[in-house]
RNA sequence: GCGGGGGUAGCCGAGUUGGCCAAAGGCGCUGGACUUAAGAUCCAGUCCUUAGUGGUUCAUGGGUUCGAAUCCCAUCCCCCGCACCA
C-alpha cells in the first residue's frame, strides 16, 4: 500500500519526546501505575519473538496512561555472567561465525572497531536494545531511567541488596558441586547453551563409588544404582584403557585416566602412583562391597573410560548391558581363551534375582531386552532399555528377601539406605559427573568440582516462604493456572547458589570479594532500583555516595535525611525527593516476563521482596507470556527462534518490511498471551494488510463528503460504539490485549463498513465514532492512531488523550436489535434463494400478525413474575377473545413461547414484542432492495388483501419475517 | 517419577460460573462484485441435509442433568518445568 509506516513511525516517536510523553515524573494528583518487563540478558541480538512480551507492556502501559493513571515503565538489561565476555572473546578473534552473525544483524565494521573489551561490547547492545528495538517499536519508557546490571551505581544496590538479605537471615554457606570450565569458572549448564557451547542437555548425576577389594588396591566401580550391590556377579574393565592407580586417603584406587581428573576436582590430597592396563586386569577376583563374595574381572566393550570411573560393577539381573555382555562373553570362546579365563567361572557366574518389579519377572533386564528384540552388546536401543527398567525399578521395585536387612524395601529408600550403609563402612564413596560431555564456550571441557564455602540465598526458609506464598494470595497472578501453581514452585524452591568464582562479570559479593553474585541473584529486586537510577544517571548523584545508610533512607526509610546527607554528601532535599518516590511508585503493579521465569525468577523476585521491603511495597501482579516460536522443522519438532544461532529475521528488517504496529497487534491479536504461537511471515502480512486497510477506511471517512441527515443507523453506530467501550474496559481490566484489538480492530470495522452499507453518512455521527475508534487503537497501533488523529482534524496527540467512559444512554438495545434482525432476514433471503435456486424477480417479507405478540407479551408478564408455565399461558390466551378466535394455533405458539421465554430473560425478549417490524422492514425495503438486486415488498400479516399467493404471511412470527421470493 | 497444561471444524485459534453454541475471529478454499492494480478490496458460502428445516459434532467410552464443548469417572494421546539458565 501506499503508506510509508517507516516516516509515520519516526514522524510521532520524535512528537511523542518533545511532548515529554516518554517522561515519568511523581505527581501525587493522580494514581500510579509502575510496570516492568524482565529484563532481557545481552548476550547477542534479540529477535522477532522477544518483542511479544515488551509489545505487551508497552500497549498495556499505554492504555493505563489514557485510562487516568501516571505511569512508570522503565527498562534495563541484564549483562552479568561471562556472555559479554565470551562473545568479546569470539569477536577479537575474528571468530567467522560470529562475525558474520553480527553483520547479518545490522552491526557494522566501525561498530565492531569500538569494541575493546566486554564492556563495550555489552554497551554496543544496550544501544541496540534501546534504539532499534524498544524506540522502534514505539515504546513510551523513560529512557533516563534506563540500567544496566554491570553499572557502577547497579552494583551498589546489589550491594546493599546483599547485605539486606544478610540482615534477613538468608545467605548461608556449605559446599557445592559445581560444573566448572578450568580456565573460566563455574558455567551455567542449561539447554540455552549460554556459558557454554556443547552439552546443554546434561545433567549433574551423583555417583555412588564401590571398592572392590584386589590386594591392597580397590577396584572403584561407580554406579547410580547402588541398591542392587546384592546381585553384583562380576566386574567390568575395558581392556583398552590404561588404568590410573592413585592415593587417596591412604588408600590406592584403580580409575581410568579420564576419571582421576575428574576426582582430582573433588577429593583432596589425590596422587598419582602408577598405572595397570585393562586387558592385565581381566581375570583378576575381587571382593565386591557389602555381599563381601569375591567376583571375576571381565572385559566388556561398553565400558566407557569418560563416563564415570571408568570401571563397572555388574549386575545382570536389573542391567540390560551386563546382561547382554555376560550372554555374549559366555558364547565367545575365542575371548575365554585370549584373556585365559576358564570356562568353569563363566559358568559359574549367573544372575542373581534381587528386585521384584510389577510387569517383570526373575529377571527384569532380560525381560526389557527381549521386549525391545536386543540381540547383542552394543544395540543403541540398549540405552533405552536401561532407562526403562531403571525407571520401572525406581518407582515399582521391592528388595527381594536375599538383599539382607535391607529385603522388603522399596528401591527409593533401598537406594539411599544402601548407599549410605556402605559409605560408613567404608566400602563406597560419592562422586559426581555429567550425564555427557559439556564443552565450556572457550572450548575447555567442563567438569563438576567441589566448592566448600558456596554461599547461597535460603530460599527454603520456613518463614519467608508461608509469608510470600500468603502475599500471592492477594496478587493479580496471570495466567491463573500458573497462580494455582505458584505456591508449589514457592515449596520446592531451595537454596540457592548466589555467587561464583572466576572470569564473570557481575557485583562483588559485600562479604567476601573473590565471589561475583551470579546472575540471577543480582535481578530480582531491580525495579525498584529505577526509581532511583535516574539520579545516577543523571549524576546528581555518584555511585560512591550510594552507601547503606543511603539505600536504608531512600528505600527503607530509615534513619533520617540529615544524618544521611552528612554521611554521603546528598543534600536532604534530594534524599526526600528520592525517597518520596519510592513510596509514589512502588509497590510494582506488574512483572511481565516470559514462561521460563515460572520457576526461578519469578519466586525469587517475590521472595526477596518479601524478605527485604516492608508488606506496603510488596509486587501487585505478575504476567506470564509464552513464545513466539520458530517453524517446525521436518520432524515436526518446534525449534525456538535461537538468538544464539541468529536464524531468526532481524527486528528491524521485520519492522520495516510490515511495519511497527502491524507487528504490534500481530503480537497482540494473533493468540492469547497463554500460548505458545509460531512465527510465520504470512500471518504477519495480514496483520499488515489489515493495518492498512483500516488507515484507508478510516481516511475515506475523514474526506467523504458526509451530509445526510441522522437516521436510525446512527443511533444503532453509536449505541453499537459506546458498547465496545464498555467491552473494552471489561478486557483490559485483565489486560487482556487479545480480545482488546478482536474489538477494536474487527469489530467496529465491520460496525463502520455496515454503517456505510446501510446508507449512514452523518458528519456529526462519524465524527463521534470515529474519535472513540482512534483512541481505541492507541495502545496497539499507536503511530496509526497518531496519524488518523492528526488527519481527522482533532485536538492534539492521542497518546495523551484520556479515553472517554462509555456512555451508557447512548447504548440502544433496540437499535442493535433491529440491525441484527435486518441481517438475520437477509442471510435467510440468501439462503433461500441458493437452496430454491430460482431466478428470483421479486421478494416479498411479511410480518408477524399482532396476536402473536399478544401472546409473547402475555408470557412476558408472567415471566416478570416468575410465573411462567404452558397451562398458565394457555389459559391466559384463552381467557381473551381476540386471541381465542386464532384457535390451535394460539395454543401451539403459546407453548413453544412458554419454553423458550422460561429460559431467558425478560430484557433479552423484551425488543420482540416492542420491535415495530413493519416499519422497520418498510424502511429497509429499498436497501434491501439495493442489495438484492430485485425489488422487495413488506406487508404486515394483519394488512387486509395483501399478495400471498403461498399463504406465507401466517408463519411470519415477531423475529422472523416470512419471506417468499418468485 | 514429581508438578503443571492441553486435545474444538482444512489450518491457527476463541469458547470451559452448563442453556442464547453448528460453536467468535483469522487464514485457506469456493462463487460473485469491482477492476486490470495488488501478497488488493467488497459481498456471500465453506460438517451432512434442507425454501429459511432437520441431523450428527467439539480426543475416546461411560455418567450426572429437562439440557454438556463446558460438570463427574475411566481410557488414549500431546506439551512444558524440575534449578544456578535470564
Amino acid at each position: 500500500m501506499a503508506y510509508d509506516y517507516g516516516v509515520i513511525e519516526k514522524k510521532w516517536q520524535e512528537r511523542w519526546v518533545e511532548a515529554g510523553l516518554d517522561k515519568s515524573e511523581r505527581d501525587d494528583s493522580k494514581p500510579k501505575f509502575m510496570a516492568i518487563f524482565a529484563y532481557p540478558g545481552v548476550t547477542g541480538y534479540l529477535h522477532v519473538g522477544h518483542l511479544r512480551g515488551y509489545t505487551y507492556l508497552d500497549a498495556i502501559a499505554r492504555y493505563k496512561r489514557m485510562t487516568g493513571y501516571n505511569v512508570l515503565f522503565p527498562v534495563g538489561t541484564h549483562a552479568t555472567g561471562n556472555g559479554g565476555i565470551s562473545l568479546y572473546r569470539r569477536i577479537s578473534k575474528g571468530d567467522e561465525g560470529t562475525i558474520d552473525y553480527l553483520k547479518r544483524n545490522g552491526c557494522t565494521d566501525e561498530d565492531l572497531a569500538k569494541m575493546k573489551d566486554p564492556l563495550s561490547v555489552i554497551e554496543f547492545f544496550n544501544k541496540v536494545y534501546q534504539n532499534e528495538y524498544w524506540r522502534r517499536f514505539g515504546f513510551l519508557s523513560d529512557w533516563r531511567r534506563f540500567t544496566c546490571t554491570l553499572y557502577p551505581d547497579y552494583s551498589k544496590f546489589i550491594d546493599w541488596q546483599f547485605r539486606k538479605l544478610n540482615e534477613a537471615g538468608l545467605l548461608i554457606q556449605k559446599p557445592y558441586y559445581a560444573p566448572v570450565c578450568p580456565n573460566c569458572g563455574p558455567v551455567a549448564v542449561d539447554a540455552s547453551e549460554t556459558d557454554i557451547s556443547k552439552g546443554g542437555k546434561a545433567e549433574t548425576q551423583e555417583y555412588t563409588l564401590l571398592k572392590f577389594r584386589h590386594g591392597d588396591e580397590f577396584l572403584i566401580a561407580a554406579t547410580l544404582r547402588p541398591e542392587t550391590v546384592y546381585g553384583q556377579v562380576c566386574f567390568w574393565v575395558d581392556p583398552e584403557t590404561e588404568y590410573r592407580k592413585i592415593r587417596y586417603n591412604g588408600e590406592t584406587w584403580i580409575i581410568s585416566p579420564q576419571a582421576t581428573e575428574k576426582i582430582k576436582l573433588q577429593k583432596d590430597g589425590v596422587e598419582e602412583i602408577g598405572s595397570v592396563a585393562g586387558k592385565d586386569m581381566v581375570g583378576w577376583m575381587c571382593e565386591a562391597p557389602m555381599i563381601h563374595r569375591e567376583i571375576p574381572v571381565f572385559p566388556a566393550t561398553f565400558v566407557n573410560p569418560d563416563v564415570g570411573t571408568g570401571l563397572v560393577t555388574s549386575v545382570p539381573s536389573d542391567a540390560p548391558d551386563d546382561w547382554i555382555s555376560l550372554e555374549a562373553i559366555k558364547k565367545n570362546p575365542e575371548m575365554i581363551t585370549k584373556y585365559g579365563l576358564s570356562q568353569e567361572i563363566l559358568d559359574r557366574t549367573v544372575p542373581i534375582s534381587i528386585i521384584e518389579m510389577k510387569g517383570y519377572g526373575e529377571f527384569p533386564a532380560k525381560d526389557i531386552i527381549d521386549k525391545l528384540g536386543i540381540t547383542q552388546p552394543g544395540d543403541p536401543k540398549l540405552l533405552d532399555a536401561k532407562h526403562i527398567v531403571y525407571k520401572d525399578g525406581f518407582h515399582t521395585g521391592k528388595m527381594k528377601d536375599i538383599c539382607g536387612e535391607f529385603a522388603g524395601l522399596r528401591v527409593q529408600e533401598a537406594q539411599e539406605k544402601m548407599k549410605q550403609a556402605m559409605i560408613d563402612a567404608g566400602e563406597a564413596d560419592v562422586f559426581y559427573d555429567l550425564t555427557e560431555e559439556v564443552v565450556c564456550r572457550c572450548g575447555a571441557r567442563v567438569h563438576i568440582k567441589r566448592i566448600d564455602d558456596q554461599w547461597f540465598i535460603n530460599y527454603a526458609d520456613p518463614k519467608y516462604t508461608q509469608m510470600t506464598k500468603d502475599h500471592c494470595k492477594n496478587m493479580e497472578l496471570n495466567p491463573p493456572e500458573w497462580s494455582d501453581n505458584v505456591y508449589g514452585v514457592l515449596d520446592w524452591f531451595r537454596e540457592r547458589a548466589c555467587v561464583r568464582l572466576g572470569n564473570w562479570l557481575g557485583t562483588k559479593f559485600p562479604y567476601d570479594d573473590k565471589w561475583i553474585i551470579e546472575a540471577i541473584s543480582d535481578s530480582t529486586l531491580y525495579p525498584v532500583y529505577y526509581i532511583i537510577s535516574i539520579y545516577a544517571n543523571e549524576r546528581q548523584i555518584q555511585p560512591e555516595q550510594m552507601t547503606e545508610a543511603f539505600f536504608d533512607y531512600v528505600i527503607l526509610g530509615r534513619g533520617d535525611a540529615k544524618s544521611v546527607s552528612d554521611s554521603t554528601g546528598i543534600s536532604t532535599e534530594l534524599l526526600e525527593k528520592i525517597r518520596k518516590d519510592v513510596l509514589y511508585w512502588y509497590p510494582l503493579d506488574l512483572n511481565l516476563g516470559g514462561k521460563e521465569h515460572m520457576t526461578v525468577h519469578f519466586p525469587a523476585f517475590l521472595m526477596n521482596h518479601v524478605a527485604i521491603l516492608p508488606e506496603e511495597m510488596w509486587p501487585r501482579g505478575i504476567t506470564v507470556n509464552w513464545y513466539i516460536t520458530g517453524k517446525k522443522d521436518k520432524s515436526g519438532e518446534a525449534t525456538k527462534i535461537s538468538k544464539s544461532k541468529g536464524g531468526a529475521q532481524p527486528i528491524p528488517g521485520a519492522a520495516a518490511k510490515y511495519g511497527v504496529d502491524a507487528m504490534r497487534l500481530y503480537y497482540a491479536n494473533v493468540a492469547s498471551m497463554f500460548v505458545d504461537v509460531e512465527w510465520d511471515e504470512d500471518t504477519v502480512m495480514t496483520y499488515r494488510q489489515r493495518a492498512d486497510r483500516i488507515m484507508l477506511a478510516v481516511q475515506d471517512l475523514i474526506n467523504s463528503e458526509s451530509d445526510a441527515p441522522k437516521k436510525d443507523i446512527d443511533a444503532w453506530l453509536i449505541s453499537r460504539f459506546n458498547n465496545h467501550l464498555q467491552n473494552i474496559r471489561k478486557v483490559m481490566d485483565k489486560n487482556d490485549l487479545r480480545a482488546m484489538t478482536t474489538i477494536v480492530y474487527y469489530d467496529m470495522f465491520n460496525d463502520m463498513k455496515w454503517y456505510n452499507r446501510r446508507g449512514g453518512n452523518n458528519r456529526e455521527t462519524i465524527t463521534e465514532a470515529l474519535k472513540i475508534w482512534i483512541q481505541c487503537m492507541m495502545p496497539v497501533t499507536p503511530h496509526i492512531a497518531e496519524e488518523l488523529w492528526e488527519q481527522a482534524g482533532f485536538e492534539g496527540l492521542v497518546s495523551s488523550n484520556q479515553l472517554p467512559e462509555a456512555d451508557t444512554t447512548k447504548i440502544s438495545l433496540a437499535a442493535e436489535y433491529g440491525e441484527n434482525l435486518l441481517r438475520d432476514a437477509m442471510s435467510d433471503i440468501t439462503e433461500i434463494r441458493k437452496i430454491a435456486g430460482i431466478d428470483v424477480k421479486k421478494i416479498v417479507l411479511y410480518t408477524s400478525a399482532q396476536w402473536k405478540k399478544d401472546v409473547m407479551n402475555l408470557a412476558l408478564d408472567m415471566l416478570k413474575d416468575g410465573k411462567l408455565t404452558i397451562p398458565d399461558l394457555t389459559k391466559a390466551c384463552m381467557a381473551r377473545e381476540d386471541l381465542r378466535k386464532n384457535g390451535k394455533a394460539v395454543s401451539s405458539l403459546a407453548q413453544k413461547v412458554a419454553v423458550e421465554f422460561q429460559r431467558s430473560t425478560v430484557e433479552q425478549k423484551l425488543p420482540l414484542v416492542e420491535t415495530d417490524e413493519c416499519r422497520l422492514f418498510t424502511d429497509a425495503a429499498a436497501f434491501l432492495s439495493e442489495e438484492n438486486g430485485v425489488p422487495v415488498e413488506v406487508y404486515s400479516a394483519d394488512a387486509e388483501g395483501i399478495y400471498d399467493p403461498q399463504g406465507k404471511a401466517k408463519v411470519a412470527v415477531p423475529g422472523r419475517p416470512a419471506i417468499y421470493l418468485e
